[in-house]
RNA sequence: GCGGAAGUAGCUCAGCUGGUAGAGCAUCAGCCUUCCAAGCUGAGGGUCGCGGGUUCGAAUCUCGUCUUCCGCUCCA
């Protein structure tokens, strides 16, 4: 199925509609609908129980997504999640306008170096490199403009001034990498973090960002945690939340949003074990997905630009209708966080080995996963249009959802097989409020009995139940399966004795250990 | 943010060279119906994305704007 038709499929089924749509929208931003949200908490629950509950030395918090702002100084997002950028008129293209200083000065150093190797072989073995550089006009002058370029282009960054910026570049006579064109426009800076004011004071006091991740909610916490909890290396800190980051382009439905939600746990360990943790931790993931999806959708994809904090990096992919995209991040991200916290805070954040008999910063390897995305790709790969099962007319076609029974919306649907059938009606919703108490259920008889098999399959009920004539008698009632569409007759009393394991998330918590 | 395309009922679309909107499906009500989108009758639902302009008159021409899709750029 296409790209289109599921998110038309997302919005008519109530799982997903455009933010603030009766004016006309907000880029990049959705809501979950009735569906939707059943389906996003379940996946959340897997996660958190499979991490939390599962696990004796991983806890879980919930912090606020408001900050001290000194959070993102020590993060590094205050400096590095900050990008000046500039656009050619000309070509149309977009370029980091620190980025093209940079390049000009490894243009220069390039010049430079091939300088020296001419020397090199000119003078063979009595060449003085050191002396050569104090020395020759054409790399002092080399030299020269590099340190002036990486000198204005450190203060210009600095002092956040993009004029500054746009000076250089023009002074620098810096052309476009592909067409030489020289037509700027001004550089503007790109946070890709969102401030507000807290309270009525304005300006940089009263300055705070929405956090850009969940992780630092952990950091801050990591003294706290150990106090209470009396945990002992290793352990984890999980949490669930949203974060928020003003993307340049945020596309593709649901994959890139400014707001988003994130699964995270923070491992702590012994520094020196990160590489085995990091392996241990890959490979656990990794089998989580494997619970809910095959093989196939998934593949590790290693980093080559490691971010500010990280020393190793890996991110779970998953084919989506737009081709294999990250959904998961494993990152091996030393004591960065904890130590930077440390310096700025003046707060020691150590722990004391009891078998080292030493305090130490402990290393981290975080897993990251956007709750959001698994639930693009849960839909994506659940989503299939295919011929009834045992229908001959290949025209006769349905749309189902096959999630997993555990992170279906709607685990049951009862329905009366006549619904002006006094009896048959108050049977099915007897029935339904009854197992209401046990799971998710739905209770309809809007139509005939086809179309409402139909219409639960569109949203992905694993059974539905149907009240009939013999249920009067024998007080039992026929349970029809989503996938295969055989009906098999079950005791009124057995129904959740029955159902229960199939749809709850033992089976799938038990797969992916 | 730039370039291209699109926006008419919940959905898919029709609406000729300007004359104030239709279909199918869906929804709801009633009748009918003993297991995979049956049928009959009826109803509700659109100031044609939004805002200017041209015109006696704009869904239709024009400008702007918003949103979506594709490409570029960016992506901790």
């Amino acid at each position: 199925m296409d790209f289109k038709a599921l998110t038309a499929h997302a919005k008519e089924y109530g799982f997903i509609y455009q933010s603030s749509e009766i004016y006309d929208g907000l880029a990049a931003a959705y809501d979950y609908g009735p569906n939707g949200v059943l389906l996003k908490n379940n996946l959340k629950e897997y996660w958190w129980r499979s991490m939390v509950q599962l696990h004796d030395n991983i806890v879980g918090i919930d912090a606020a997504i408001f900050m001290h702002p000194k959070t993102w100084k020590a993060s590094g997002h205050v400096d590095a999640f900050n990008d000046p950028l500039i656009d050619n008129k000309d070509s149309q293209k977009r370029y980091r306008a620190d980025v093209l200083v940079e390049d000009y000065i490894d243009k220069v150093e390039g010049k430079l170096n091939k300088e020296i190797a001419k020397a090199q072989k000119r003078f063979g073995e009595a060449f003085d490199e050191t002396e050569y550089r104090r020395t020759n006009a054409n790399v002092l002058r080399y030299q020269g403009q590099m340190d002036d370029a990486a000198g204005k282009l450190a203060t210009a960054m600095t002092d956040g001034n993009m004029e500054a910026l746009r000076q250089l570049i023009e002074d620098l006579d810096i052309s476009e990498p592909d067409t030489g064109s020289k037509n700027w426009t001004e550089v503007r800076q790109f946070n890709l973090m969102f401030s507000t004011q807290l309270g009525n004071i304005a300006g940089e006091e009263g300055k705070l960002y929405l956090r850009p991740e969940t992780a630092q909610g952990i950091f801050v916490n990591f003294t706290n945690v150990r106090n209470t909890t009396r945990q002992k290396l290793p352990f984890g800190i999980a949490q669930i939340g949203k974060a928020f980051r003003n993307e340049i382009v945020a596309r593709q439905f649901i994959f890139r949003m400014r707001e988003f939600e994130q699964m995270e746990m923070q491992f702590f360990i012994q520094p020196g074990t990160q590489q085995e943790w990091y392996e241990k931790w890959k490979e656990a993931r990794l089998k989580w997905h494997l619970a809910l999806h095959p093989q196939e959708k998934l593949r590790f994809h290693d980093h080559d630009n490691l971010a500010h904090y990280a020393d190793a990096a890996v991110d779970i992919q998953f084919e989506f209708p737009f081709g294999f995209k990250e959904l998961e991040g494993i990152h091996s991200r030393t004591d960065f966080d904890l130590t930077a916290h440390q310096e700025l805070s003046g707060k020691k954040l150590q722990y004391f080995d009891p078998e080292r008999e030493e305090s130490y910063v402990p290393y981290v390897v975080e897993t990251s996963i956007g709750a959001d995305r698994l639930f693009l790709a849960a839909l994506t790969h659940a989503l299939r249009e295919e011929q009834v099962p045992g229908q001959d007319d290949p025209k006769n076609t349905r749309t189902v959802l096959a999630l997993h029974p555990a992170i279906a919306p709607i685990k049951a649907a009862i329905m009366p097989l006549k619904r002006n059938n006094d009896e048959l009606v108050s049977l099915a919703k007897r029935i339904f409020d009854d197992l209401r108490f046990h799971f998710e259920v739905q209770y309809d008889d809007t139509g005939s009995i086809g179309k409402l098999y139909r219409r639960q399959d569109a949203v992905g009920t694993p059974f539905c139940i149907t009240v009939d004539f013999d249920s009067l008698d024998d007080n039992t009632v026929t349970v029809r399966d989503r996938d295969t569409l055989e009906q098999v007759r079950v005791r009124v009393e057995d129904l959740v004795g029955m159902i229960g394991p199939k749809v709850d998330m033992v089976s799938l918590l038990r797969s992916a250990q």
